[in-house]
This record gives C-alpha cells, structure tokens and sequence, in this order.
DNA sequence: GTCCAATACTTTAGGACTAAACTAATTGAA
DNA sequence: TTCAATTAGTTTAGTCCTAAAGTATTGGAC
C-alpha cells in the first residue's frame, strides 16, 4: 500500500487510509470508555468517601504490597510524576493513612506503607468500589471480558516497549 | 488446585469474588491502555504542532462537522465542562483558527467553526497524529483490532446508560 | 581518596480542568 | 403581559498535576 505523499493538495483527510481511519476511531473508543468509567468513579469516590481517584489508587498500590514500596515505584505504577506522589504523600501520611520510613540501605530511598488505619479505610472503600465497577462491567458477559482482557493484555505489552521511533519522528 | 485462600485473615478484599476481582483487572488494564497512549499523543502533540490534546480534539470534532456546532454539543462530544469550551473557543479564536458566529435563531446560542487557516492547520497535524495512532495500535492484527472495536462499542452503549443505580447507592 | 555522573526524592511555578455561581435569552403558564 | 423555570454560555476560585530545576546520596572511574 503505497501512502499518501503528505502535501495537503486534496484535503489532509481524505488521505488517510480506510485502516487508518479505523484505527483512529477504535483509539477514540478506547479513550472514550475509560474516561466514562473514570469520570464515575472519581465522581463516586469523592461524594462517597471525599478521596480523589489518585489517592484511592495510590492506596490502592499499597494494600497489594504489605511490605510497603519505594516512592519511584509507586510513581511508577501509578502512571505520575515522582513530584506527585511526594505531594501525595505527605498527605496522606498527615491523615495517618500511610507512614514514611527511610529504605533499609540506600538512604535516599523511602519507603512507604499503610498504617493498620490505612488498611481499614482503603478496605472499606474498596469493597464499594470494586461493586461499583463490576457493575459498570456487567454490561459485557464473561466471555466478552476475558477476550477483552487478553487484548487489552497484548496492547499494554505493546505499548510498553519505546514506540517504534515513530514513522515521522 | 483448591485456590489460596486469602492468607491475611479475610480482610475487605479478600472478600471479593475470583470473578470481581477479574473486572476490577480489566478496568485497571482498560485504564492502562488508555493512559499510556494518551500519554504519548499529549507529548508528540505538544514537541511537534506545540498544541495542547485538549486543542487538538476541539479542532477535529469542529473538522469532522463543517457546518459547525454549538458550544454545548462540542463541550458534549469532548467530555469537557461547558467553561472549558468557553476558554478553549476564546484562544483557538485568537488565534484565527476557528470562527464563533452568533446561532441562526436563538441568541444564547453561538456555534464554532473552523476558519480555512484552522482546516488547513488541523489538517497537517492530523495526518501525522493519525500515523501514530495506526503504529501505536498495529501490535494487534487486523481482527484483533476489530474484535476490540466491538467489544468497547458495546461497552460504551452500556455506559451511555446512567448505571444501574449503583449496588450500594 | 576525589570527582563526576547517576539516582531518589523535593520544591516551585505554571497550566488545564472542574464545580459552582453568574448573566443573558427563551419558553410557557397563568 | 408578566414572571418563574429552563437553557446557553461565561466567569471565578480552587484543585490537581506536570515539567523543570534543586538537594542529597550513591557509585564508579581514576
């Protein structure tokens, strides 16, 4: 297939292939259904528990990972900047929800874990919320969610590894 | 294989069912996804045309609707608040990139088009956001792709309803 | 031992978005 | 007609997050 030489005589648009423009709009799709079950679920997180998504994530990490873990790896997992959950941190650890501990070797290095009230609160929430998006799942049947989650699986590997370079970089 | 049973002495979430915890995975992993591409596309929109996404989206709802659109349909179709359209029109605008014109017949409403510099504009980005979607994607093969095109069609007809009331409402 | 680069986290300044209150125009009921 | 309720859009205050620069510590290279 031949591409379009990019001069923009005819109308930039109708350039694009038919795969092209599917591609474009299974991306759109994909952005739109989770920003929809985003939305409601900051929504509900906040009139529910006055928790921001990110916080309830973050202690969301934590309760997966009773050792506690490194704040990079947090950031890491949490998909924001080290700046971030600095600020989050200090937060939550003012709440009593989390503690700060130096790491065991490396003093740069924090460690960070729930504290026993942590624990209790983030249980709490979790059981709602987890009802929350089953339902909000439900829509689809068992099968139709494991085949999703299988495809979704590969993308995520894929879109792990650095973009290829990108076709115009 | 009798499965663990959840070793911390059945806490909040080990409470929840195998086949709960598979759709609070598939969201995390729906989110992943997403986040990650968008990501991508915020950072190359930004080093390459030096526009926000939030711009970008504004640009191709109005390219895709060459009559126009009122504010609200716009705010509508971008998820955003209706103030955001409001600040968004007014710099886009600034920039002679798109027109405000006041409604045929009502005069609360103003509908949002592109100017030729704004068509000419979005088109050129377009093309090579386009690009990097299709590359992004194209670690799924073609049926693949399809399958998860339905699949979040689906889904997001489900999601358009109001949820079901919530579980624990 | 002494640097210099790399790593882990923090701070700061600024941008983008939201929620909620506000203005203006329209509709419809009495 | 008049006035309350609704609708379209704007403004404002505040939140959350990021990028980038800054600090402290570590680990080689020599």
């Amino acid at each position: 297939m031949t591409q379009a030489r990019a001069v923009v005589p005819i109308d930039a648009e109708s350039r694009v292939s038919h795969a092209d423009h599917k591609a474009l709009r299974l991306w759109l799709r994909l952005f739109t259904c989770s920003t929809m079950i985003e939305r409601g679920i900051r929504l509900r997180l906040r009139e529910r528990f006055g928790i921001t998504l990110a916080r309830f994530d973050y202690l969301a990490q934590l309760a997966r990972s009773p050792a506690g873990l490194r704040m990079q790896e947090l950031s890491r997992r949490l998909m924001v900047t080290d700046g971030n959950v600095t600020g989050l941190t200090r937060e939550l650890a003012a709440e009593g929800l989390v503690e700060r501990r130096p790491g065991p070797t490396d003093r740069r290095v924090h460690m960070v874990r729930l504290t026993p009230k942590g624990r209790r609160t983030f249980g709490a929430m979790a059981l709602v919320h987890e009802r929350w998006v089953v339902d909000r799942l439900a829509a689809l049947d068992a099968a139709e969610r494991d085949a999703l989650h299988a495809s979704l699986g590969r993308l995520k590997r894929a879109l792990a590894t650095p973009a290829s370079a990108g076709p115009a970089a």
